[in-house]
DNA sequence: ATGCTCCGTTCAGAAAAGGAACCTACGCTC
DNA sequence: GAGCGTAGGTTCCTTTTCTGAACGGAGCAT
């Protein structure tokens, strides 16, 4: 398989040329599920399977994501083992640098989305 | 009309109950345009039809996301005329306290996304 | 009364996500 | 050496969401 996600040029990366840095940055992870991989990478997960399991993802959207985000240079791709060939993800220098935006995320849903199932009524 | 957002439960609102603070915020500001909303907001702009314009999404999901927000309390829809009866979108403290979030994501865009039509080859 | 603006809603078609099964390659056991 | 388990995907089909464009309605301006 080559790579298919540039071919297709979907809205998101009408956004990676965009004036705005904040525009730029969500044309990578601004999708449902790459800022939870991300989330997941700084919380020492690295596997396909470690993902799949935390996110409840599925393995399709995954893969995707996955292959986004070493494209984009925010995972890197290695492999652990030789002989059955299985790679992990980890952050590079660009993804550790994400760490910022990810703490203003926890902190906001820290103080304004406190866990409870919406009042009801 | 009386609101359907609560009624379909979406993977999004699983979110809302998750044990990571990042989930939860992202359970109301993950979406592809509800964030780029907030940043609207916070450059000034508070009409329906300065968002449309600003981000080009449809006319249907920015009234979708909109209604959301305010349900969730990030934004407060004030009457800005009563004859014609017009709303307009104001951040609320919720929303104004996105503002870290906001600005991790902006630096981390200016860094590492610079405005390039990726490395031709 | 006709057109203009603002703020939406509705509808059909396209794109993306979900769910489950399947595949490959290895290693382990029997 | 057939069958089982595991890791990392891919394929297929259904359901959900998004897009694009048109329509509506309520006021104003002419």
């Amino acid at each position: 398989m080559e790579r298919n996600r540039d071919s297709k040029a979907s809205r998101w990366d009408e956004l990676a040329t965009d004036w705005c840095p904040v525009a730029r940055a969500l044309s990578v992870i601004g999708d449902r599920w790459t800022m939870l991989i991300v989330r997941d990478c700084f919380l020492g997960k690295s596997r396909f399977e470690e993902f799949q399991t935390s996110l409840g993802v599925t393995r399709h959207v995954l893969s995707d994501r996955l292959k986004r985000l070493v494209d984009q240079g925010v995972l890197e791709r290695n492999a652990y083992s030789q002989r059955p060939l299985r790679y992990e993800y980890r952050l590079s220098e660009k993804g550790r640098d994400f760490a910022p935006a990810l703490v203003g995320l926890k902190d906001w849903g820290k103080k304004h989305m406190p866990v409870r199932k919406r009042a009801s009524a």
